[in-house]
RNA sequence: CGGGGCGUGGCGCAGCCCGGUUAGCGCGCCUGCUUUGGGAGCAGGAAGUCGGAGGUUCAAAUCCUCUCGCCCCGACCA
């Protein structure tokens, strides 16, 4: 690839609206445009490194069992009512019509399209089981797209299927499958963990997460020295009960102006945040229900969705709100709430004196005892886990990290077989849902998280296994002949031998085309210039350490090849 | 969806409050000369319906109304 006739169109500045470093990297390296909220071009060297993951994947999948198919983007709203989803996935779900007003699904995930084609091929056991994966272009109707293509509209994912005549063939496969996610993220180079994950709208019994570490990363992870890691959504702990036995005093009420939240009500009134009860309304699956946590915590709305055995489990309208408890939002309270569900967590049951909501605009009532001033229907753990809580395994104190999600595996189990009706017959003779897994690999993302690993302050740092290409050579002077024949030789060698090279050939700058370089990131940098060529030499450079050696002209393609084969 | 902010040549921004000549600046781009090992210098040049629609006014990038788009913070997920 010569670089005077590609299209890479680096930026010398940052663009305003990237934030995060991957991000900013991949829209000033030229690997991605944006074509509209959420949704990307694909520039060469951004589509280079996606295919470079991409083949990877395949790779591992295969080495897995699994096998290769492709399912359509677009399928038809019925299946997607058949399970429910078509309801239940809400507004990210991408719905299209086509020209007779028949509704259709761009697809978020292909659960319904598998499952439809396994119930119409396979009958019998002795097929099973079997994994179907594809790469494929995904959407998901974001709330809020972010972070380039981390959280995009429109991205690249590998999903697979798996089908199983029972529980422990399920098992051995998604061992198999976490096994090949680990290869996977091994070879690129990631520091990434395994954690165990929460089942969201896909459904399912166990789930766990592979979670590439980063800072800017959206997901919270609590780890544990005895190995324990989970999602805070999914991770279970013990809270530390605050000093309780307060003298019993008579309940008051406060005027407590434009008091909402516990920080203000908090420090308004001199009390620690613990010594608030939060009554915080949700609806689930549409009927209003008030939860209260201490002050201090916050609600896990997993857990309470677990709690409530309900699908959906929202934070109410503030229209909700104020008909539940006659009030504005910010002062709810459990003190005299009638005819609605009131789920408490554990970390409420010890309290007895606390501040909560007055039901009554810009009013708070102290020296609340629950049992005598108000009632619960059930104490449950909804809590949200957090760092400094204790172990459930061990008791230890636990920490946490940010990651970035790159994959997730579920145990589907017979969810969508059995909603779908796809049955096989057993050796029993008797027709049985097929146990399903499924695994998903976002692979734009992935390449994100990749340069969020992998990058310095000039640029982009990649691991020679998801690198565009493996070597830039850069002829330092093409106005200068010897140059550009060392150069061109050099460029030619290592094309023959299949190695994949960006030639700088442009008439630029020396300066500017180091910068280029560097914001670039190949693995090896081969600078041509007379500098070098007057003691007979070129210069190699390894991006991610610096580390640079000559090179002596003749024969140089072997010894690049050679140092190339030296990296990962 | 709630809260905050921004739309002005390809990119980054100023101008807007307090309407008033040819709408500026840096980078990039084109031409020429010089220059060539870490984003060059000089000279010349191209490029903007000021997001869109409506309104107020003698006059609108600037004021008003509506609208579209984008970004950030929170609830969702590969």
């Amino acid at each position: 690839m010569r670089w005077s006739q590609a299209l890479i169109p680096t930026h010398k500045e940052d663009p305003a609206d990237a934030e995060t470093v991957s991000h900013r990297l991949m829209l000033r390296a030229g690997l991605i445009r944006k074509l509209t909220s959420g949704v990307y071009n694909y520039l060469p060297l951004g589509w280079r490194a996606i295919r470079k993951v991409e083949q990877i994947v395949r790779e591992e999948m295969d080495r897995a069992g699994c096998q290769e198919i492709l399912m359509p983007i677009a399928s038809p709203a019925e299946l997607w009512m058949e399970t429910g989803r078509w309801d239940v996935y809400g507004k990210e779900l991408w719905r299209v019509q086509d020209r007779n007003g028949r509704q259709f699904v761009l697809g978020p995930t292909h659960e319904e399209v598998v499952t439809d084609i396994v119930r119409n091929e396979v009958r019998s056991y002795r097929e099973l089981p079997f994994t179907l994966y594809q790469i494929q272009t995904k959407f998901r109707d974001e709330v809020r797209p972010r972070f380039g293509v981390v959280r995009a509209r429109e991205f690249i994912m590998k999903d697979a299927y798996s089908f199983h005549r029972d529980e422990a063939s399920l098992d051995e496969t998604y061992r198999a499958l976490c096994d090949a996610y680990t290869r996977i993220f091994d070879r690129l180079d990631l520091n990434f963990r395994a954690v165990e994950a929460a089942t969201g709208a896909i459904g399912g019994s166990a789930s766990h997460e592979f979670m590439v570490l980063s800072d800017t990363g959206e997901s919270e992870v609590i780890v544990c020295e005895c190995g324990y890691a989970a999602t805070s959504e999914r991770a279970e702990g013990k809270i530390a009960p605050p000093p309780t036995g307060e003298e019993e005093r008579p309940l008051e009420r406060v005027d407590t102006p434009g008091m909402k939240t516990i920080e203000e009500v908090s420090a308004f009134l001199g009390v620690e945040p613990w010594r608030l009860v939060k009554t915080i309304i949700y609806e689930a699956d549409g009927r209003p229900v008030a939860t209260l946590i201490r002050g201090d915590r916050e609600v896990n709305e997993a857990k309470l969705g677990l709690a409530l055995a309900a699908d959906i489990v929202q934070p109410a309208t503030s229209e909700t709100i104020e008909k539940v408890t006659g009030a504005p939002v910010g002062f709810a309270g459990p003190v005299g709430l009638e005819g609605i569900e009131i789920i408490a967590d554990h970390t409420v049951e010890p309290l007895t004196s606390v501040v909560v909501g007055g039901n009554e605009n810009d009013v708070h009532l102290t020296n609340v005892r629950p049992g005598r001033d108000f009632r619960v229907t059930a104490f449950h753990d909804i809590a949200l886990i957090a760092k400094g809580d204790s172990c459930a395994k061990c008791g230890k104190e636990l920490d946490s990290f940010r990651g970035i999600e790159v994959s997730q595996a579920f145990k589907l189990g017979t969810k969508y077989s059995t909603s779908m009706k796809a049955t096989f017959l057993d050796e029993d003779g008797e027709a049985k849902p097929f146990i399903m897994g499924c695994y998903g690999l976002g692979v734009s993302r992935t390449v994100a998280a990749i340069i969020e690993q992998h990058n310095d302050k000039d640029g982009i740092a990649w691991p020679l296994a998801a690198a565009p290409l493996a070597v830039e050579v850069l002829a330092v002077n093409v106005k200068s002949d010897e140059t550009r024949r060392v150069a061109e030789e050099i460029y030619e060698s290592l094309r023959a031998a299949g190695v994949e090279v960006l030639y700088d050939d442009r008439d630029d700058r020396p300066g500017a085309k180091f910068k280029d370089a560097d914001l670039v990131g190949l693995p090896l940098r081969v600078t041509v210039g007379d500098r070098g060529l007057e003691r007979g030499v070129v210069e190699v450079r390894v991006r991610r350490t610096g580390e640079q050696t000559d090179v002596p002209t003749d024969g140089a393609a072997g010894e690049i090849q050679r140092i190339l084969g030296t990296l990962t």
